[in-house]
RNA sequence: GGCGACGUGGCCGAGUGGCUUAGGCAAUGGUCUGCAAAACCAUGUACACCGGUUCGACUCCGGUCGUCGCCUCCA
């Protein structure tokens, strides 16, 4: 079995084979460090993360290069705006980025390069371009020129006719072909510059992509991908330079990623309709935007919602929950039982190994994280019917499965970023609101002096199961709902009652 | 105007030429529970519209309508 991969530039799945066997190059095209990224950008990101880490996870050893770029119109226009310089800006939203980039749970990626370390590169690939007659040079400015590149608009399926259809910017005069694009723009007079054989300037949008995919992957590498707003003109362009300068393929496989709508319009920072990422990390678990993320197609638009974040909280609660479940039925006695339950066991052993047959065959297919995140959910199912006959109390053999179950659970849900990992009680006890003192020296009555929240709590619950003993139902409710409203939820099972903080 | 994608049950969202109970969320009824939560079970004329191909189409072809994206900075 292997990899298909929708790839863009034939319009079709293909079957994926790396150019050196075992390994990956894969490059995606980061940001532009100008502004905090907002959630249409996380979305790219977070879907070549869940790519980079199922290549991985099927055992390829994987190079992922995500550029930053560090140097652009807009970020000097920033600096102007906040009176500082590009490089200061440059550098604080580096910094932002990554933060945002660790808080989401991106896997580093094995490179970061900077377009400002890659200048010496570009200046070099094109002064090629320009020997080889594919540029030209029109006062300090390069320009690529479109139409002595034979298969401009391969990827975006479009010709040089077709584009010139609808045009809508004022052509430079100075262009030969409108859609020529720089490669090399001249500085003005106190912005960033760099020496070049045609004066002082700095790089055009595209050209640090062919440098650093270069230096880094080679010639002819795996996979290049970006959101499809990039499709067209910047990876077209990244193309005709870069194959016009090797005169060799690019790569292999173009990969897209469907944008992030709001209100049935795209999200970007033009619109001015967007939604950080950091904003939304303050009040949601970052496996919650994942979760968002896995459950359509990477191809595929996602309008952004509230709902949605509420739907995929829920089901990110429900993919904890049996994984609480199962710990707790782990953690209480074995019991014996005889005859086994058979049937049931051998029925959630079969499901445990086909969730795993199939959850591969559906990332397989193009990274088809909506159907695996589907027999994810189908294993959960099972797992809770099981535990149900038994009545939460299993024999050891049962315990065994439930392990393999969970830890089946664990290593698809980790092959595709998605942390299901329960949180340590004395890591939640530190999270436990102050008002556990009051509720505690209200129905307790006891010194409470010393003890850690953790403990209390426990106290309380000890507490309230006295209360349910005695069948003194206004204490017992009357703690559970004090507890609710600290985001301390109670579930009372055959095995004792458990609590969870809320996510 | 050109190019392209899409239109699936209350919502979201996979998928296939003839049983997918896809899955998630929500809803209703039931089981369990003192109640609740969690969970399980059961339910809901699903495939935009109109033609065509086919023994058979939600799935293929053609057309219509609608939504969105790109053609300009953009993930």
């Amino acid at each position: 079995m292997s990899i298909k991969v929708y790839n863009t530039l034939d319009r079709k799945k293909e079957e994926f084979i790396p150019r050196d066997p075992g390994k990956v190059g894969m490059y995606v095209c980061g940001p532009t460090v100008y502004n905090y990224i907002h959630v249409g950008n996380a979305r790219t990101y977070l879907s070549f993360d869940i790519i980079y880490r199922y290549l991985k996870y099927r055992g390829y050893d994987v190079t992922y290069v995500r550029n930053l770029t560090d140097i652009d119109d807009k970020i000097i226009i920033k600096a102007k705006e906040e009176r500082t310089s590009p490089e200061e800006i440059a550098e604080r939203y580096t910094r932002e980025f990554w933060e945002d980039a660790k808080n989401m749970g991106l896997a580093e990626p094995t490179i970061q390069p900077k377009a400002t370390n890659h200048i010496k590169e570009m200046i070099e690939i094109i002064e090629a371009l320009i020997e080889k007659g594919l540029a030209y040079i029109v006062d300090g400015d390069v320009y690529f020129e479109v139409t002595k590149f034979a298969g401009y608009g391969k990827l975006a399926h479009r010709t040089l006719d077709e584009m010139r259809a609808g045009e809508r910017v004022e052509i430079d005069p100075r262009k030969h072909h409108p859609m020529d694009f720089a490669l090399w723009k001249s500085a003005k007079p106190g912005e960033p510059a760099w020496d070049s054989p045609w004066g002082k300037g700095r790089p055009g949008w595209h050209i640090e992509c062919t440098a650093m995919s270069l230096r880094y992957l080679g010639i002819d590498f795996d996979i290049h991908g970006g959101g499809r707003d990039l499709l067209f003109p910047h990876h077209e362009n990244e193309i005709a330079q870069t194959e016009g300068y090797t005169s060799k393929r690019f790569a292999k496989y173009w990969l897209h990623g469907g944008l992030v709508n709001i209100g049935g319009e795209k999200m970007a920072k033009s619109l001015g309709n967007i939604i950080l990422v950091r904003d939304l990390l303050k009040e949601h678990n970052a496996n919650v935007l994942r979760l968002l993320a896995l459950g359509t197609h990477y191809r595929s638009p996602i309008d952004f919602s509230q709902e949605k974040l509420k739907e995929a909280e829920a089901a990110y609660e429900r993919l904890l929950n049996v994984r609480r479940r199962i710990e707790h039925v782990l953690e209480s006695p074995t019991v014996t039982r005889w005859p086994e339950k058979v049937e049931e066991m051998n029925r959630l052993k079969r499901v445990i190994e086909e969730t795993k047959e199939k959850f591969i065959e559906s990332m397989d297919d193009d990274f088809n994280s909506a159907a695996g995140l589907a027999n994810l959910f189908e294993l959960v199912k099972e797992i809770n019917t099981f535990i149900e006959v038994y009545g939460e109390q299993v024999t050891m053999h049962a315990k065994d499965l439930l392990e393999e179950a969970d830890g089946v659970l664990l290593e698809l849900s980790g092959a595709v970023g998605l942390n299901l990992t329960l949180p340590k009680a004395e890591d939640v006890a530190k999270k436990l609101p102050e008002d556990i003192y009051q509720l505690a020296s209200e129905v307790l009555g006891i010194a409470i002096d010393g003890k850690r929240k953790d403990q209390l709590l426990d106290d309380i619950l000890e507490r309230r199961n006295r209360a349910r003993k005695e069948k003194d139902w206004g204490m017992a409710d009357r703690i559970r709902d004090r507890l609710s409203a600290m985001g301390i939820e109670i579930e009372d099972t055959p095995l004792g009652s458990r609590w969870k903080l809320k996510i």
